[in-house]
DNA sequence: CCTTTGATGTCAGTGACTGACATCGGTCCG
DNA sequence: CGGACCGATGTCAGTCACTGACATCAAAGG
């Protein structure tokens, strides 16, 4: 038998987002949090930089999701189809877990410090996407462009997943929204 | 005879600079800042809500020129120029500034936290953007794709612009970096 | 059995930020 | 003129995020 309950990480997690969502961000002490996983605050933060990114464990692997992804694009890909490709990954990541994805995203809006810090995740990903082109053979700005626009076009047909029901197909809005891009660029 | 020194947030702005850059962000306290304009740390706590806003009082300026220009562009205007328009209008504020934006962005370059102030300050830019647009009769998601690709192009210009030695026009960076988007988006 | 290791706890700080209240020139009104 | 009021600032005490230093102790390994 060890010493202490596993998966203390995965139990802070879960109490953070409940505290969160129970009586907002700003409400909840790390102290809190610590205590309904059965930890200390102290060990709260050998997990986590700081009390908002325990909100966002997951964003690494989401990264090396759309690096992969793109890393793996034929050789023949625009850029710009490549990106496309990673979204579509990304969004069968998110697809089976409306849920879940949905109650963080509420506690996200409901704070802008969560805001600043999920935006910087992207921006990260966008950096990624950029130097994944790049190591592709894209040259600049293209390179930095075609990420920054992909990003956009994730962010916003997230924005328009998580707001509806559930019942229509992510991959499905991303598609939409990368053809209204192109639409929208062009001078349409 | 005034009770007290003139432009008191004007002197905040300017010692918190020098100090940021002279030893950093993190390295500087807000009691120092509030001790080199002559006040206390509860009056600068009174002209801005924390310790990062202070580099960015110009931020709103900057949004109300985007909406302005926006507004104002012909009726006939496809959204993505009206959205250049302000682009350009708002290369000419920075124009002459060259030195102290310089200053400004190696201090945010320096430090994680405020290059999250910076970002969330460019998506209530791209708010507002999406915003004024669709006041003008632009749909979903156009509007927030036009926006955010107007935003991309702009931060992109931004840090090329501020990279090199200044010879280079801002706003030629600018309309080289939409010629761009365009490209990449249509597949090229 | 003893040593070492790794996850956790304890404790004492620092510094950002807030609320409550005091201060005191300037201004305005009677 | 004089007192009431106002608004920018100061003072003080408190909360909480976050950190460094050190202690603890079951388990793993020799």
């Amino acid at each position: 038998m060890s010493r202490w309950e596993p998966n203390a990480r995965g139990r802070l997690e879960q109490a953070a987002l409940e505290l969160y969502s129970e009586r907002g961000y700003e409400q909840t002490t790390v102290a809190e949090i610590a205590k309904r996983a059965g930890l200390t605050e102290r060990t709260f933060f050998r997990y986590f930089p700081d009390k908002r990114e325990v909100l966002f464990a997951g964003a690494g692997t989401l990264q090396e999701l759309f690096v992969d992804t793109v890393t793996e694009a034929p050789v023949a890909a625009a850029p710009i189809d490549a990106v496309a490709a990673a979204l579509d990954a990304a969004a069968a990541q998110f697809q089976g877990r409306f849920d879940r994805v949905r109650r963080r995203q509420a506690v996200i809006a409901a704070n802008a410090e969560l805001q600043e810090r999920e935006l910087i995740k992207f921006a990260s990903l966008s950096t990624a996407l950029s130097d994944t082109l790049r190591r592709r053979g894209v040259g600049e700005p293209a390179a930095s462009l075609t990420a920054e626009a992909g990003i956009a076009v994730f962010k916003i047909a997230f924005e328009r997943w998580v707001e509806q029901s559930g019942d229509q197909d992510f991959a499905h809005l991303i598609r939409e929204s990368l053809a209204e891009l192109k639409a929208v660029a062009t001078g349409a």
